[in-house]
DNA sequence: CTAGATGCAAATGATTTGCTAGAAT
DNA sequence: ATTCTAGCAAATCATTTGCATCTAG
């Protein structure tokens, strides 16, 4: 879905369609790269160069809350995020903090966890954590 | 394996063993809490008042360096920590922040991961998300 | 017109760091 | 006697919040 369309299917909701907004949602969905909010910002600034972090983050919460991005936290570093909702995989590396997506079926085991814990699971997350091919060439120098 | 003959492991590597050390890594592996910073801090305090958290702190990050406990991080919220490095899963309750252990084999895939993606995978980690039974029944009322 | 958004700056909160006195070896 | 650690306070850094101004509807 193209950034306009979702932002138009939020207007229903009272959410007021902004050129800032579009210009990050827009770079989000053109993106794999999973942005940090600085990098947002960063590349919106270059089109609006009064916009503040501040709209940055304001803007990735509500697109979050309506399920249209994803957040990656990963403790010290800071969030990334990505412009796909779906659930799927990610394989962070741990050098230069670089994240990719790895897509095969989800799994299924959410139910099994559901009975085993009493919890009511509604998702679930996985990250592979290794070293990017960047920067394994990077360390035989 | 007892805090204390951790610590007398560490020691070898030229780690120094103080009463606070013994303590902090006392409680860890004595808890399936997975407790945070603060909660250990608050607890170590019964036994040294004068304990700070930087001393948490600076302690967890050796443990942790040395392989000795798990930290989770888990963005917005404070890291939480696992007296039990070895791999294994969790189960996090998104309205308290409960964190409980989930057994059960490892996932072998991260040949597969590597194969497909180039990374050299190390490891990897795997959170479900739900609402505990306590959440539960306090949302019923 | 007017509710909601922007931009800016100040606040927050977890974690880290710098420093001096103190304790472990 | 050295060197690492504890305790404390100040610093850091990502993110949030308060507020006055502005703008989409």
């Amino acid at each position: 879905m193209q950034a306009i369309d979702i932002l138009k299917q939020l207007k229903e909701k009272g959410v007021r369609f902004t050129p800032q907004r579009q210009a990050i949602l827009e770079y989000l969905l053109g993106t794999d790269t999973h942005p940090t909010a600085e990098d947002i910002y960063n590349h919106v600034k270059a089109k609006f160069p009064g916009v503040s972090l501040g709209t940055i983050y304001n803007t990735l919460n509500m697109l979050k809350e309506h399920g249209h991005i994803l957040e990656l936290s990963y403790g010290d570093m800071s969030s990334r995020f990505d412009g796909n909702p779906e659930n799927h995989y990610h394989v962070v590396c741990t050098d230069c903090g670089k994240v990719v997506d790895y897509h095969r079926p989800l799994l299924t085991m959410e139910d099994e966890v559901s009975e085993k814990t009493g919890f009511k699971v509604m998702g679930h997350r996985i990250e592979f954590y290794g070293v990017c091919p960047e920067c394994q060439e990077a360390l035989l120098h």
